[in-house]
This record gives structure tokens, C-alpha cells and sequence, in this order.
RNA sequence: GGUCCGGUAGCUCAGCUGGAUAGAGCAACAGAUUUCUAAUCUGUAGGUCAUAGGUUCGAAUCCUAUCCGGAUCACCA
């Protein structure tokens, strides 16, 4: 129990034994921490007491205090301004508390699972298709950090990852292969293998605008182009020949994908991200249709004369959302619908999150409803943590137009910041080289994740590549430096042979 | 158009389960400090908390309306 809550306690025992016949709760009682002007320590507001209990402030405030005077054994002093009642705490209880922190190197971390509780968080789930850019930066900083902080509350985290590997997507980047005159392959090239499947992609989407302007300059609207587009109808095609498992087009995307995964992998590497199981969208994209028949029979979903199944779900506030098409195909919800039944089975999980950009939110809202109705166990504790997109100052990054900052550049970046700064100020002259990348590393890398976490998810933010990241104020290289000069304190006090104490005892003499 | 989210100092953001005089960092200005873990330190200035109403002892915080910005509303994923 906090102090906080035994004041809170002690309170509410005194003004429940009032005989006005009112009844007040925890939630009626606000302690505050005392703002720096005033003496005391917590603050306790009487406003809301008085009124009901009709009585003077000052008589109420006196009553409270003598109570605590005697049942708290931290209790100092008090003193009353206005409706707000200060109570000072004895040095011996602060003393103590910071003997504690001191003296407890788990300070602030539950034993390793003893919430006996499961959490599934899910991030990033890139696409195939591309390098990460700085947008999964921000998710995976966000997600890593949600998994740690759940772990350090008890919680027995599942990382995973669902991998978009199929689809038009990576058809754009295979189209583009299969079609370029010289084909680049991470080993003749040199190039990182998800850069490359990405600078296919970039070719494909050149050739595809330069074809709809052609078209549009021959007088059709934009719209009519996309519809005749021969390169549109051709990714079609390779995407249902994935479908049917043509050889040459699966060798292909398996050759591709693994490309991704080899370069993706390495830049993990430098984020420190592991997943205890990863998924693929091409193992479960056509699942899902038996929950949907099941779900079906007990009236959740109808069908239509076409056949298409849907659901309705205008009373919960959202619409009317497809799950099966009239061909009977899977779409994007039905997979997940299947994927969370999947998840369930591998790891008995109670909570589960999705680390996934707001612009799904409405996605998720009716995946959460559909569950719930399909009557999952657990349904209520799914969780999508939203977050706003990463800007530049130019506006949004659109990988169709190259306005995008790479994830691997930017690290690149700031490891470099980190390591000019460093050797500006000298100080890791008699560090061995080895030693200096991880230094340089752990600096520039920490200062990103700390610069992208500082802001609130649900905010958009803006990252600015010019100005780069601050190095100074409320930096991640200014925490870390302070924790290397507490540790420096410590080594030179042990090699000075100063003794470090324990703080109370420090007071006692 | 419907729904959801954001709008706080010049900039980037805290604060939002209602509580005392709205806080940081950066930038600006004035000063200190010659490198000793100084990637500094002290101080000054800077705000109609988008706007207008409402609720109340008390509103940046809750409610309503309006304005601005964004997202979303596919038989795409």
C-alpha cells in the first residue's frame, strides 16, 4: 500500500463516521503531491466534505488531522489553506522509503510471471515489400516498450509479428522483377535484400504512373485509366497464379520474401526485437470461412442473394461489414477473425494487443465487435494500441512519390550523430574500437527511441531529418549520461575507498 | 456528409479520472564557466490553454456548438 492510499484510508474511515448520514467512497478523496509553495508533502482537498458535511474547513481540517495524528505513523504536521489540507511527513518515513529503492535492485519490477497472466503483443507486421520506414519505427519503439513494461509488471509477454506477405503488394515487386532487363539479386548487388524488393517496387509504381498519365492524356479521367491499366490486370494475374500455386511464380515469391526477411532481420538486430512467434498473412489468408459458417448458423452473420456474407452492425454504432465475397473468398477481417482463434491455441493468452497505426482503428473496432459477438472468451480484453503517423515537416511520407525516410538511414543517421558528438568532446579516447560502435550505437539508437516515445501515441507527430534529434534537454543521451556519472561516482568513491551507505543511516549521523 | 482523433509559450511537447499562481526542453535575451565526466550552469522574458456558451465552490481538464487540421467510412490489405 502506497501512502497515498493509507492516508486515503484512514480518511475515509473518519469521514464515514459522520452523522449526516453521508456516504463517501475512494473515488471522493483527492491527495495530491503538495505544490512546491506550500509546506507539506500530500495535500488532501476538503471542498467536496464541506459541503456535504456541512462544516467549517478549518473545524473538518482539525478533526482529520488529529485522526491521522494517531494512526499514521508517518504523520508530521498539517496546515490548512483554504479547502486544502497539507500534511507534512516525518524525515524518518522519506528516509526509509529511499533506503528502499536503494537498497531493492528489483526496485519498481514484479517477479518475473507472478501476474500469472498472458499478454499477446503484436508489432510491427510490415509488409513484405518494402524496407521499414519511420513509421514501424515509432510502433516497434512503442511496442517494445509496452511488452517490457508489462513483463516488468508480472505479465507473461508473447511477441509476435504477422508478416502481409502476399497479394498485390509483393506482386508489384516480383512484376517488376520478372520484367527488369539486368536482375539485381542481394548477392550481385551488395544491396540489403529488403531494399531491393523495395526499389522494385518504387519501379513498378513509376511505370504504373507514367502508364495511367499516358492514358489520362488520351482523354480518359483517372478513373477510367486505372480501369484499363494493362499493368493493373497484370499483377491481377500474378497474384491469382500465386494463388494457384504456379511453380515459377511461388519460386519467385519465396525467393523474394526471403530476400525481405534477410534484410529485415538485420535491422531487427540493431533494434533488439525478437518475436516468440511470427506469422505469415499467405498461411492464414484463406481462413476463417468454417467461423464464418459457424457464425452463420447462429444468425451473427446473413447472407445475401448473391451469396456474399455480412454482418450488421449498425446497432453498435458501426456498419454493415462484408466478411465473405460473393465467390466466397476471404477478405482482410475474416483472416483475422481466424488468426486471433489461431493465437488463442498457441499461447493461452488473457490480454492481447495490436500495435497498429490509427488509421485502422475503425477496422479494429469492428473486428472487436464481431469477435465479441461470435463470443470469443477474452473478447473484452483485445487492444488496439493506435498511434498517429510520423510526418516531415513536407508533409506525409508516401512511398509511391520516394518521400519516405527509411528506418535503416535514419539509424544510420543518429549512430553517426552520436559518434561525431562523442568524438568532439574526446571522452572515449582510451575505449577500445569495439567498445565505441557499441557506445556509438547505443547512444544514437536509445536517443530515437526516447525522441519518438517522448510524444503521446494518439498524437501525429512530426520528425524533422534536417534538425535530426536533440541531443540535449529531455534526451535520452542526457539520461544516460547521468547514470554514467552516478556509476563513475560510485567507481571513484570504491577506488578512494569511500563507503556508500544507506540513506538513513547517512541522516543518523 | 456520418464517425473518430488532435488544436496549450516563437518551435517540439507535458499537464486532461475537475483542485491552489498552466510546466519542460529548444530557440531568444543577460550573465557564469576554459574543460576538472561541462554532451555545462544561473537568471530573464515569453500564454485570451482554437473560439463561444454551459455545468460548479473551482474548468486547460467535463458538456454543447462553431472554426482549423488529420484519419476513416472497399466484394484493397
Amino acid at each position: 500500500m502506497t501512502i497515498q492510499e493509507e492516508i486515503a484510508a484512514i480518511v475515509l474511515t473518519y469521514l464515514n463516521n459522520n452523522d449526516k448520514g453521508e456516504k463517501f467512497t475512494l473515488k471522493d478523496i483527492l491527495i495530491n503531491t503538495t505544490p512546491a509553495d506550500f509546506t507539506g508533502d500530500y495535500t488532501i482537498v476538503l471542498f467536496p466534505f464541506i459541503k456535504k458535511l456541512r462544516m467549517k474547513p478549518d473545524e473538518l481540517a482539525e478533526a482529520i488531522s488529529t485522526d491521522l495524528k494517531s494512526k499514521l505513523r508517518a504523520y508530521q504536521n498539517h496546515n490548512l489553506v483554504k479547502g486544502f489540507l497539507n500534511i507534512e511527513l516525518t524525515p524518518a518515513f522519506w528516509s526509509n522509503s529511499l533506503g528502499e529503492v536503494l537498497n531493492n535492485d528489483h526496485f519498481g519490477f514484479s517477479k518475473k510471471g507472478s501476474k500469472n497472466k498472458g499478454i499477446m503483443v503484436e508489432y510491427p507486421s510490415p509488409n513484405t515489400n518494402k524496407p521499414l520506414h519511420l513509421g514501424h519505427l515509432r510502433n516497434i519503439f512503442l511496442g517494445s516498450s509496452l511488452a517490457n513494461i508489462m513483463e516488468a509488471n508480472g505479465y507473461t509477454v508473447y511477441r509476435t509479428c504477422l508478416y502481409n506477405d502476399r497479394g498485390t503488394n509483393i506482386s508489384k515487386s516480383m512484376w517488376a522483377y520478372q520484367h527488369a532487363s539486368t536482375k539485381h539479386t542481394p548477392e550481385n548487388s551488395g544491396i540489403k535484400g529488403d531494399h531491393i524488393v523495395g526499389d522494385y517496387y518504387v519501379r513498378f509504381s513509376d511505370l504504373y504512373k507514367a502508364e495511367i498519365k499516358e492514358l489520362v492524356e488520351t482523354g480518359l479521367t483517372e478513373e477510367q485509366a486505372k480501369k484499363q491499366s494493362k499493368l493493373e490486370k497484370e499483377i491481377a494475374e500474378l497474384t491469382v497464379q500465386w494463388e494457384l500455386k504456379l511453380p515459377e511464380v511461388v519460386e519467385l515469391w519465396k525467393t523474394m520474401n526471403s530476400w525481405f526477411y534477410a534484410g529485415v532481420r538485420k535491422t531487427y538486430e540493431r533494434l533488439d526485437l525478437h518475436f516468440d512467434k511470427e506469422y505469415y498473412e499467405s498461411e492464414v489468408y484463406n481462413r476463417g470461412r468454417e467461423t464464418v459458417e459457424e457464425g452463420l448458423k447462429k444468425g451473427i452473420f446473413y447472407q445475401k442473394e448473391d451469396s456474399s456474407v455480412w454482418i450488421d452492425l449498425t446497432d453498435a454504432g458501426l456498419d454493415q461489414k462484408l466478411v465473405l465475397r460473393s465467390n466466397g473468398t476471404t477478405v482482410y477481417i475474416t483472416q483475422d477473425i481466424a488468426l486471433v482463434y489461431q493465437k488463442q491455441k498457441d499461447f493461452n493468452f488473457q490480454r492481447s494487443v495490436y500495435v497498429v497505426g490509427n488509421e485502422q482503428e475503425y477496422h479494429f473496432k469492428v473486428l472487436f465487435e464481431i469477435l465479441k459477438r461470435l463470443g470469443l472468451k477474452g473478447s473484452e480484453h483485445l487492444h488496439h494500441l493506435s498511434y498517429g503517423m510520423v510526418e516531415l515537416p513536407t508533409g506525409k511520407m508516401k512511398s509511391r512519390e520516394g518521400t519516405v525516410v527509411d528506418a535503416d538511414d535514419i539509424l544510420d543517421e543518429v549512430v553517426n550523430i552520436a559518434k561525431e558528438k562523442a568524438n568532439e568532446q574526446g571522452k572515449l579516447a582510451e575505449v577500445s574500437a569495439d567498445e565505441k560502435e557499441k557506445i556509438y550505437e547505443s547512444i544514437g539508437v536509445g536517443a530515437l527511441r526516447y525522441f519518438l516515445l517522448k510524444v503521446d501515441p494518439v498524437k501525429k507527430m512530426i520528425y524533422n531529418p534536417a534538425e535530426s534529434i536533440d541531443f540535449n534537454g529531455n534526451t535520452a543521451p542526457f539520461i544516460q549520461y547521468i547514470y554514467a556519472r552516478t556509476q563513475s561516482l560510485k567507481r571513484n568513491a570504491a577506488a578512494q575507498q569511500i563507503e556508500i551507505v544507506p540513506f538513513q543511516e547517512a541522516i543518523k549521523n
